[in-house]
DNA sequence: TAGACGTGGAT
DNA sequence: TATCCAAGTCT
């Protein structure tokens, strides 16, 4: 009876909290308005959202909605379009789901999302979180969400000593047992609030904290030391070329990447294979290449890179081989590409602009 | 199930 | 500069 009253005044003290402090995002209904979220503008945050922060999501989000306004508007996109917009975004594979995901509803659900965890959990790119998250904060009907926000949160209120990932079951259990009946989805993002702002994963500012008295962990010397966390791999470093194949008359040749792999579906610069040993440089066709001193280096996730940037000048009869296209150089930003290659493309067009002025 | 999968801001 | 990390999902 104890711990089940502790457990509502988690819930009591968080929401009160919430109603004053909420911060205002563009895909949330205004504070203390009653009004529904749209379960696309729902849906369409969540996914943006994942692995990525507020900031970098919301000119996005803005340019996503008004493009297409509502999911048979995203439904009926061109694929190309949609890759695009999103370039920039990471996590290139969350794009082809968001396209296959609104044709889904459009096709199979009439234009409107499921209401339901399991429903929606059958959608492309839409996993355990993402259908919680969206059945608590669109339909306003329970449903237990659990984030990286809410691991930190629930694994410092109950001061859980298991290192994650073993701790997912226990804290899924315990934010299963704060989580109340009403206003789930209130309580879903005001504990993403409170990570996000308070409970932060370093220097929480537990002085301030509406749960404090709530925490075990803050009763610690080191509240900051939860959630516990398994040691992490070295990051090994990955070698390769790529090749910016400039036409005299102002263009240069993209190519689209596999749907699968790395940056799948996104145009691109031709490259090499990215590899551990450094690999050969074999041009794509017969030109003139010069490279350039310093190879274009990016760091991801779980690699990080260098490449060589080989840069030819071809006449107007050149034809590179494979699929592609010749994009005009005035207009490469509407190209989308992912950050790796833009900085390639940047250091090329340097490097040409500096042959000029020799 | 552990690894693949981007990016940029904070420290 | 190096490391961590953000509203995860898929295979």
């Amino acid at each position: 009876m104890r711990v089940e009253s502790s457990n509502r005044k988690i819930a009591k003290d968080l929401l009160a909290h919430y109603d004053v402090h909420a911060r205002r995002l563009p895909w949330r209904a205004p504070p203390g308005s009653n009004e529904a979220a749209d379960p696309y503008r729902v849906w369409l945050s969540e996914i943006m959202l994942q692995q990525t922060t507020v900031a970098a999501v919301a000119p996005y989000f803005a340019r996503f909605t008004d493009r297409w306004p509502t999911v048979a508007d995203l439904a009926a996109a061109d694929d190309a379009e949609v890759m695009a917009a999103w370039a920039g975004l990471g996590y290139y594979a969350r794009a082809r789901n968001l396209l296959a995901c609104a044709r889904a509803v459009a096709r199979d659900h009439g234009g409107t999302f499921p209401d339901t965890e399991q429903g929606l959990r059958a959608l492309p790119g839409v996993g355990a979180y993402t259908a919680a998250a969206v059945t608590a904060i669109a339909f306003r009907r329970r449903a237990v969400v659990v984030d990286a926000n809410v691991e930190r949160v629930v694994a410092r209120l109950f001061a859980i000593a298991t290192p994650l990932p073993a701790a997912r079951p226990e804290i899924r259990a315990a934010a299963d047992r704060i989580t109340p009946d009403a206003r789930a989805g209130d309580f879903a993002q005001a504990m993403m609030d409170l990570g996000a702002t308070l409970c932060t994963p370093r220097n929480p500012a537990c002085g301030i904290c509406p749960l404090r008295e709530d925490c075990a962990a803050f009763l610690t010397a080191d509240p900051a030391a939860f959630p516990v966390k398994a040691a992490k791999k070295a990051r090994p470093h990955r070698h390769g070329h790529v090749w910016w194949i400039e036409r005299t008359d102002g263009h240069v040749w993209l190519v689209r990447r596999p749907d699968k792999g790395m940056l799948g579906g996104m145009r691109a610069l031709p490259s090499s294979d990215w590899s551990a040993a450094a690999p050969a440089a074999t041009p794509p066709l017969a030109a003139c290449w010069s490279a350039l001193a310093d190879p274009v280096t990016h760091v991801f996730t779980h690699f990080s890179l260098g490449l060589m940037v080989h840069v030819a000048r071809v006449n107007g009869d050149c034809l590179p081989p494979g699929q592609g296209e010749w994009w005009p150089l005035d207009r490469l930003e509407d190209a989308g590409l992912p950050t790796l290659f833009r900085r390639a493309a940047d250091a090329a067009m340097k490097e040409t602009i500096d042959d000029v002025r020799r």
